[in-house]
DNA sequence: CGGAGTTTGTGAAATCGTTCACACGGGAAG
DNA sequence: CTTCCCGTGTGAACGATTTCACAAACTCCG
C-alpha cells in the first residue's frame, strides 16, 4: 500500500465521526461533495482520501453510510482494543481518565503511573495510581499498547524512554518538547502551547496588517 | 509580508522554547545546525523559517540566543499580553486554570464560564466560574482577545458562535468537531481524538505490513 | 593582512499534498 | 432499450513546503 500522509489519516478520524452522526440522523447514503461540507473541505479531497484504500462508492449515487463507517473504523484499526497506560496523574492525566469517550472507541486506560509519592495509592476512577518505577513490572506482566505522556516537561523524556522499553508501540506526547523514540514506535504530540502561541501569532498579524493598512489608507485584508 | 505557513508558526514556537533552554544553559550562540538537532529536523528548515522574517543571524557564527529568542519573542507576538476566557469548567478546563505556565508566556485566564448551574459559583483558583449566559456582559466590559472552548461536544459550535459574537480574535477548541467562524477569526484545534485514532492507524499498519511481509518471507518494513 | 574554515541566507530543484476535470459506471424514467 | 443525469475514481495540473547546494559574509589564527 502507498504510504499515507499523516493529515489523510487524520481527515479518515473526521470522516468517521460525520458518518456517526450522519447514521444517527438516519440517513442511508451520503455523497463525498455532503460529507466534504460538514468537513470544510473539498469533495475532491474526500475521494482522494478514500481511494487509497479502495472504492467504497457507487457511482451515481455516493457511498453506503454504515458500510463507509465499517471501512473507515476498520482501516483506523478501531475494531480492536488498545491497551493504553497514562504516566503522570497531574491535570492532563486526571482530565484523560474522567473522559469516558476514549473507552467507546477502543481505547482502555489499563493503568496510571505517577513518580511522585504523594499521588501513588490515589484511587482515580477504577484505577490506582502506580510508582512509575513499576511500570516495566506492570508492563512485562502484559504489555500496553500505547502510552500516554502527561507528565512535567522535565520527565517526558525518560518516560518515553521507560515506555519505549516496556514494549509500547505508540505514543502519545502531551508535554511540549519533542520526544526521541525508535521509527518503530508511532509517535503523537499534543502541544496546547503550541496552539496558542500560533494563536497569538495569528492574532499580531491581523493587528498588524490592519494597523499597516491604516498607514497606507488602503482597507485592511484579512 | 509573505502569507506564512502554520507549520513555519508553529517550528518557531518550538525554536522558541529550545532558545530559551538554551539560555539557561548559558550558552550565548547557537547554530542552525545545532537548533535543528534538538527538534529532529533540518538546519535548512530552521534557516529558511527565520529568513521569512529576517535575518538574525551572523555568517560564520550563528544565532545569538538572546536576541532570536527575542525576535522570535516579537514575531510570535509573546511580547504582549492576551486576555483568555475559557468555556467549559470540565475535565479540560479545569486542567486547563490549573496549569500555571500558559500566564507566564502572555496568556491570562481572566474568565471561567460554563453553563451547568452546578459548576456556576465554583471557585477555581483565582477564578470563580460564571453562567455561560453572562458571557456577553463580561465580553462588553471589556472583551477578550482568545476564547478558549472546553465544552462537550454538542455546545461547541453554539459556544463558538456566542464567542465570536462577544468580540474574540481567536478560539482555541478542544471539542472533536469542526467549527465554522468567520474568517477574521483565528481558529485552532486540538483533538485528543483524532491524535489517539491517527496511533491506532499507525499502530495497525506496522501490525499489518509485519504480517503481510512474514507472509511473503521478508524482513518488516518500518 | 591573508587564507582556511565556518555558517548564514536564498534561489532552484525536488518532494509532497491538494485541486481540477473528466471518463466511466450505475440508476431512473419513459 | 435508450437516454439523461449524477457522482465516483483517478490521472494530470497545480500549489505549497521542504531540501539542496552554493555564493557571500564573517571569524579565527598565524
Amino acid at each position: 500500500m502507498a504510504r499515507i500522509s499523516g493529515s489523510t489519516v487524520r481527515r479518515l478520524s473526521h470522516y468517521y465521526r460525520v458518518l456517526e452522526e450522519v447514521e444517527v440522523e438516519g440517513r442511508r447514503l451520503i455523497s463525498s461533495q455532503r460529507l466534504a461540507e460538514r468537513e470544510g473541505i473539498t469533495s475532491a479531497q474526500v475521494r482522494k482520501d478514500l481511494s487509497y484504500f479502495g472504492s467504497f462508492g457507487r457511482r451515481g449515487l455516493g457511498y453506503e453510510v454504515g458500510h463507509l463507517r465499517n471501512e473507515i473504523r476498520s482501516i483506523l484499526g478501531l475494531d480492536r482494543r488498545w491497551r493504553v497506560a497514562v504516566v503522570g496523574a497531574g491535570n492532563i492525566g486526571t482530565a484523560l481518565l474522567s473522559y469516558q469517550g476514549f473507552a467507546a472507541q477502543g481505547f482502555d486506560v489499563v493503568a496510571v503511573f505517577d513518580r511522585d509519592a504523594g499521588r501513588v495509592g490515589l484511587r482515580l476512577g477504577a484505577l490506582t495510581v502506580r510508582d512509575v518505577k513499576d511500570l516495566p513490572a506492570a508492563a512485562s506482566d502484559r504489555p500496553f499498547d500505547i502510552g500516554v505522556i502527561a507528565t512535567p516537561l522535565s520527565a517526558a523524556q525518560e518516560v518515553a524512554d521507560s515506555l519505549v522499553a516496556s514494549g509500547v508501540r505508540g505514543i502519545l506526547n502531551f508535554a511540549p518538547r519533542k520526544l526521541f523514540v525508535p521509527s518503530h514506535v508511532a509517535l503523537r504530540t499534543v502541544d496546547m502551547t503550541v496552539e496558542f502561541e500560533s494563536l497569538s501569532f495569528a492574532l499580531s498579524q491581523a493587528q498588524g496588517s490592519r494597523r499597516r493598512a491604516a498607514r497606507f489608507g488602503r482597507p485592511p485584508i484579512e
